[in-house]
DNA sequence: ACTGAAAACAATTGCGA
DNA sequence: TCGCAATTGTTTTCAGT
């Protein structure tokens, strides 16, 4: 999708309801609307627009990690052995079909990839690791920082205005 | 909140449940009901005793980094100059407070945090560091890594079954 | 602990401003 | 684009199994 079609995107009133519900999105229009001056109506309207143009991604349910017995949080530095395309889109797929990893991003710097896991223990950890990490062949290094705490959760973004506007 | 207790925490039903919502929030129980093989009542009856029990932390929506005109994705090592209670518990509060950081984490290994950040260009991410990591005394050493490629979004977890049951 | 029907509540649509 | 009122759809409660 391109953002940069003149056309404004969201406004000041559509920013206040986006931070609203990026820290809850199941109240109702009606306690959204209060919050930000307008009828539960108006509000559910933009909403649906936000939603339809892509401008709120998506809505989920977060889980915590604790209670499903998944303590464990890493973060991982991978660093390939070589920057070919082809090596890079198989890790990329390994990714996205590993479900003890959450989250993973593609970077520039000192490592290729940065990737957050969690597990249900130590134990559980080394196992996934050396079944991820040793059977793939083209990693160089892999440095792992263990989570003490998550500082702040989630993506939440802090919505202002577009520049242009 | 002590997860341990004896009591069950959640069944195979539920854990398919969560499977779904942690994609999508917003489908209706008798969707989600039809997707576990269950009545839209029984359905909402277990999501509300997820939400209600924390096993199910929170519901939000999610904002697209690129639609609110924050492109550049940043993920920085923080190194303190010491590891002094205080300084740390400083350096999270900062964290909290900063809208600019959607993300961070406190480590152990070659850092102390992590941080994930967006900015709306290079030159707004480096006014940014220059404010945040420099007017703070106790930052040792900073690692800058541009994210190219988020390959996996958000916090979904893989919810097995406990090992217990 | 589940289902199904009824009641309560929220979202959506149509209309006038 | 808004708010209001009417309609549609979803969630919650309650009785029965």
């Amino acid at each position: 999708m391109n953002y940069r079609g003149g056309a404004k995107q969201y406004d000041r009133i559509d920013a206040r309801i986006m931070e609203v519900v990026q820290k809850n999105n199941r109240l109702t229009s009606d306690v959204i609307g209060d919050q930000v001056g307008l009828s539960a109506t108006a509000c559910q309207r933009r909403l649906k627009r936000l939603r339809s143009e892509g401008i709120i991604e998506s809505d989920v349910s977060i889980v915590s990690a604790e209670a499903i017995g998944r303590p464990i949080q890493m973060l991982v530095l991978v660093t390939l052995e070589r920057e070919r395309i082809d090596i890079i889109d198989k890790f990329k797929k390994k990714i996205k079909s590993s479900p003890e990893i959450t989250t993973g991003f593609y970077i520039t710097g000192d490592a290729d990839f940065l990737l957050y896991i969690t597990a249900r223990s130590m134990k559980d950890y080394e196992e996934f690791t050396r079944r991820f990490f040793y059977e793939n062949q083209h990693i160089k290094s892999v440095k792992t920082m263990v989570v003490v705490d998550r500082v702040k959760a989630g993506f939440a973004l802090p919505v202002d205005l577009p520049h242009e506007n």
